[in-house]
DNA sequence: ATGAAAGCGCTAACAA
DNA sequence: TTGTTAGCGCTTTCAT
């Protein structure tokens, strides 16, 4: 009825409570006893219990993911690979879902309630503050897709400025003469970068400073921001917008609201390469981030902390590449890659 | 250095472990002793370690989630509402993502170890096997979105029959003549039911029965049969897919492959309505899940067995509507809903 | 290679 | 109302 406990086992095996401690964790145990001890395990139907190792090995096992909103797709595809990654390290995810509160102590609270291993942070719109508070804890802690302006913590991001400056070139190889951008939050450290990097390059080509509306990071925040480009009296033929999330709400407005074609009389260019925007129906030419990659480095420096290694306290940007679809005109020099999609950066330009 | 524990707080505020355990359990504590303790934990920053407790109260405050692939938004968006829900009640989503393997007893054994208050399976395409097992080691369980078709383990699923049936039906009374099915995996209840129900029903009408192609509940595979529906020598003019992930996929492919005009031509007909179904660029009919009502199901199902209530073990299914957009022909009768979207019922048929 | 004993941080009887 | 005591199930010295 209740479930077994270690000494139940150690009493069956007529070992002691510790020797069957030992089977359970690698330690050396004679060959008799081992196979008497597992038989019993099996019998009872044993399993040794998290809990109550946690409580002395000070191991939980356990890795926080906070993220805000899961309908932007780029954190469901986040959350599915460190997942994997960590559940083949033998570590389980839990989930801290926020909404973007204003209010950090409860939530802070909150997390570091729960004796978490390590957390990750993986939202772009959640204040650094609070990866600070569990970095405080001492728990080692890792922002993704933004870091703190601070430095406070560990960061890993995509190359926010390398990666919209690639785009703007990109769209000024494609011919494009009016640009707009829809940012995400103002308090975005990820957002800021983006737009910021993106509008440096345009005006330092020479052409009128983009309009800049702000999306909020949200598909009708994104939309509404679309409108009020597109009815201004600009002629405006290009939209970067500051994640694939938003890029696709303004390619929807302005299809089906303005009846744009896009690719054709307005080009628009996302950023984070989620799958969705491969789809046919919208063909986004985005800047990909290596998420592959930045989950390795994520896992790496997770696991070194919590194993007491010292990690790479900096924070990291990591490159990605520009996929090119049909969402924007296209320049010369796009090229194939090994992948099969269509790539493009300055260096190929003919 | 080393985190403070209840010890040292009793220690500073000269009081005893028990009385400072009952400041932070709601026990009765004199107002002088509590604040004296109160002030004591902020001063070292205390905070009950939560292992040590779950020890002796045999509460994890852990609820887990199993689901498979979370590129099916459907999932996402159950995850965000369960995780908001149990948060609101002091618990925790630990996730336990799955990629549909077929040998179970390594994933049971996973979620057996981590001592869970509850769990629920999220997924149409994973066996119920495991939740049998959770169920046999006592854990609380739920089956979301399919049910154990021996009725082992409490299930909670849209009413597939009824959803399909009134699909056929939205379908025969919109004048379509040759149908077609789409359907997720065939082990799974909740596909097998939508697709049977929808057959039956278009053969009871007199119809031939539907050509039914296996999608695998994936995007790639969903758009595999559409072009085998579709390069067949029928005329076909309506496709009924087991669900939204899937009939994007098929309106995509139709669309950009085959020329056709969904809604005009050819009609197509979801299930679950996510999110991505309502945007411009599909505007999916499809039928929606009651995912709230579910949710409090849930909840109450799994609060009421872990707090040691009775509940109510067999599977219940419940009804939804059917959203009305642009991707299928619509009859008469489609009615306009309080929120604002337009439903049809078999009976608002004039 | 094995066992005895201590203790992780907390809660829960029980006694006072 | 408070404190004392005894575990929860496990790991981990330290002997043997």
């Amino acid at each position: 009825m209740k479930r077994p406990t270690g000494s139940d086992v150690a009493r069956l095996a007529k070992a002691s409570k510790s020797t069957v401690s030992r089977v359970f964790n690698g330690g050396v145990v004679s060959f008799e006893a081992r196979s008497r001890i597992l038989e019993a395990a099996e019998q009872l139907n044993y399993r040794p219990h998290p809990i109550a190792r946690s409580l002395t090995t000070n191991k939980s096992n356990l890795i926080g993911i906070a993220v805000t909103y899961l309908d932007n797709q780029f954190y469901p595809e986040v959350i599915q690979k460190l997942s994997d990654r960590f559940a083949a390290l033998g570590y389980r995810i839990v989930l801290f879902l926020t909404h973007g509160e204003k209010t950090l102590d409860p939530m802070l609270n909150e997390i570091l309630s729960y004796s978490l291993d390590g957390i990750v942070f993986a939202s772009s719109s959640l204040s650094a503050d609070v990866a600070v508070g569990c970095r405080n804890a001492n728990i080692p802690t890792v922002m993704f897709n933004s870091v703190d302006p601070l430095g406070r913590v560990k960061g890993l991001a995509a190359s926010n400025k390398a990666g919209a400056e690639m785009i703007a070139e990109f769209l000024i190889a494609g011919e494009h003469r009016f640009f707009a951008v829809i940012s995400g939050m103002d308090d975005s450290s990820t957002s800021v970068e983006r737009c910021k990097a993106f509008s440096d390059k345009i005006v330092s080509a020479g052409f009128t400073p983009p309009q800049i509306e702000c999306g909020y990071y949200s598909f009708d925040g994104a939309a509404k921001a679309t409108r009020k480009l597109l009815s201004g009296s600009k002629e405006i033929d290009a939209i970067f917008c500051a994640n694939d999330h938003m890029a696709l709400a303004a390619l929807q407005t302005a299809r089906q609201e303005f009846g744009r074609e896009i690719g054709k009389d307005l080009s628009i260019v996302g950023f984070d390469n989620v799958q969705i925007a491969g789809w046919p129906a919208f063909g986004l030419t985005t800047y990909a981030q290596p998420i592959d990659n930045m989950i390795n480095r994520i896992i790496t420096y997770l696991v070194d902390s919590i194993e007491g290694r010292p990690g790479n306290d900096t924070p990291e940007f990591v490159e990605g590449e520009l996929i090119v679809r049909e969402s924007a005109r296209r320049p010369d020099g796009v090229k194939r890659s090994t992948r099969g999609d269509h790539v493009w950066s300055p260096a190929s330009r003919p």
